[in-house]
DNA sequence: TATGAAAATATTCGTTC
DNA sequence: GAACGAATATTTTCATA
């Protein structure tokens, strides 16, 4: 699909807040509310935008306990990587997986309670996972940056 | 803040699809729609629900290359700290920064376009910035789970 | 906490450029 | 094809019980 700056600039407001109405919108486009309508659609219906969702505050809800988990698989049969995706994927604590380049093949955010309660996810949960080799954990000391907007 | 059923109910539709109607989200829990209001509101004036925002297609705009960075500091005294977590707040590419523990002092997770742009980051801006010492960088081969939600 | 009226907003439509 | 303003439908908001 091809943007124009308006498409651009839109998208970069609904990232912000998708919650403006397309009048506020509109105002900060120069277009009218139907235009703004009209595009918002567009992007809706070729998936460009996938999605409006709320983000919470993590300390509020006490789970401010943020790990990156390195892992090695034992092995990398296209069966052993799979089914390891797919396990990994059930895991609620785990909110996100990449399979990556570099000494270990899968770095995983993994929010949780506190220490005490990862630990116990290390133990019955990760390590218990299939054709899981070798790991290492990060604990996060600050939050400097934490953006969901791709700046167009 | 205390949290009932309903509310961490609400709040994980929330995360789910901000966009519902309160009728929706109503049904889904049993109350009347101003009830639904009222709980809402309440959960954004507690500062529990941060804010609403668009989330979009990385591959549908040519953002499709994502990088992890491990970042060594030079040296770690309270000044290069505060000076290089500034200046990587300004970077676009950035998406996230975190300061963990471990081998490296932080880890970034940067969007570009392709392995020409990155390469072009690194040299005209991650290593340009003060104090960084060494860097060790990961790239995602697949995403595996990318999720926003945080499960109450 | 629920109801329903009032206000705001989203959506559709007919028309123009 | 994209934009506009007017109309209609839907949703949010809020006073009142």
């Amino acid at each position: 699909m091809k943007l124009d700056t308006l498409d651009k600039k839109l998208v970069n407001l609904l990232q912000e807040d998708a919650k403006q109405t397309n009048k506020q919108l509109s105002l900060q486009l120069n277009l009218s509310v139907t235009a703004v309508y009209e595009r918002i659609k567009k992007l809706e219906r070729s998936g460009l935008i996938r999605k409006y969702v709320g983000l919470i505050d993590k300390k509020k809800v006490d789970l401010g306990f943020l790990v990156f988990c390195h892992i090695k698989l034992a092995q990398h049969s296209q069966e052993h990587i799979t089914i390891f995706e797919t396990e990994v994927k059930k895991l609620d604590e785990v909110l996100e997986c990449f399979h990556v380049s570099g000494e270990y093949d899968y770095l995983l955010k993994v929010i949780v309670e506190d220490m005490e309660h990862f630990r116990n996810f290390m133990i019955t949960k990760l390590t218990t996972l299939k054709y899981v080799g070798s790991t290492q954990s990060s604990f996060t000391i600050s939050e400097v940056k934490n953006n969901t907007k791709i700046p167009l």
